[in-house]
DNA sequence: GCCATACTTCTAATATCGTAGAAATATGGA
DNA sequence: TCCATATTTCTACGATATTAGAAGTATGGC
């Protein structure tokens, strides 16, 4: 990943609406969520959300469909891998007392991977 | 990690020069850098690099510790760990295919946690 | 065609951030 | 003590982001 495009994707996690957002469509699965029910759920002023939710999308971090009347959101799992991986490219001169606890954090974090994983000291 | 402590963090993160330091510091490892060193190898007036060094530090990204004259300025790998965690905290509703995808991403990011560790299907 | 629903776009006022010059502080060496 | 080095703090200007009211567009049901 460039360097501007993950500023671009932590520009737009960077705010606190936002970044609810982004963590309930992460949290939705493939399925998303409709505009509506995310302003509802949030409390925001729909056309407040709408602005976000483009902010969101230009950073590809979601992509939408329409279905009928309701636009419906999703998180984009490749562009979160991509800035995920970006930060932690080369890290830490192959210390691996940093590295291994560093991915374990987030092998836990996910719902699932952890259980289909294992540690091989 | 609460989502106030990772906006903050986001938002330090959310510009490229800050960016590029985050990065040569969690690539730099325990170690860490000088202050000088840094701005040396960007190019920035230290007093600005001084200004986003602070930022990072506010949000406990980064850490320092003074040697001599010198600076030395290190990646907190700690609040990096929470930060993904926070982001990926029970994504997908347990879809498995998104999830693996996105572990394996992340381990193969780390520079020697992807050699210690071992996928069991 | 007409109306309600679901969202988005336009707009402008307000608030926040980023930058680097100049001056200040801390350390080490002669 | 005096000077050079390393870095920070103060400052103020310009640039950018955030918000929500009002108006506009798209869809579906009758």
């Amino acid at each position: 990943m460039e360097i501007k495009i993950a500023v671009t994707a932590l520009s737009a996690l960077a705010h606190e609406g936002r970044l609810e957002v982004f963590r309930m469509l992460v949290q939705a699965g493939g399925d998303g969520l409709p505009a509506g029910e995310i302003a509802k759920r949030l409390g925001v002023p729909p056309n407040t959300l709408s602005a976000n939710l483009n902010v969101l999308s230009h950073a590809a971090l979601i992509g939408s469909r329409r279905e009928g009347r309701s636009i419906i959101y999703t998180a984009s799992y490749d562009r979160m891998a991509g800035l995920l991986g970006f930060l932690m490219e080369d890290c830490c001169q192959g210390a691996s007392e940093i590295c291994v606890p560093l991915a374990e954090v987030v092998n836990r974090a996910a719902c699932c991977a952890a259980e289909n994983k294992a540690v091989q000291s």
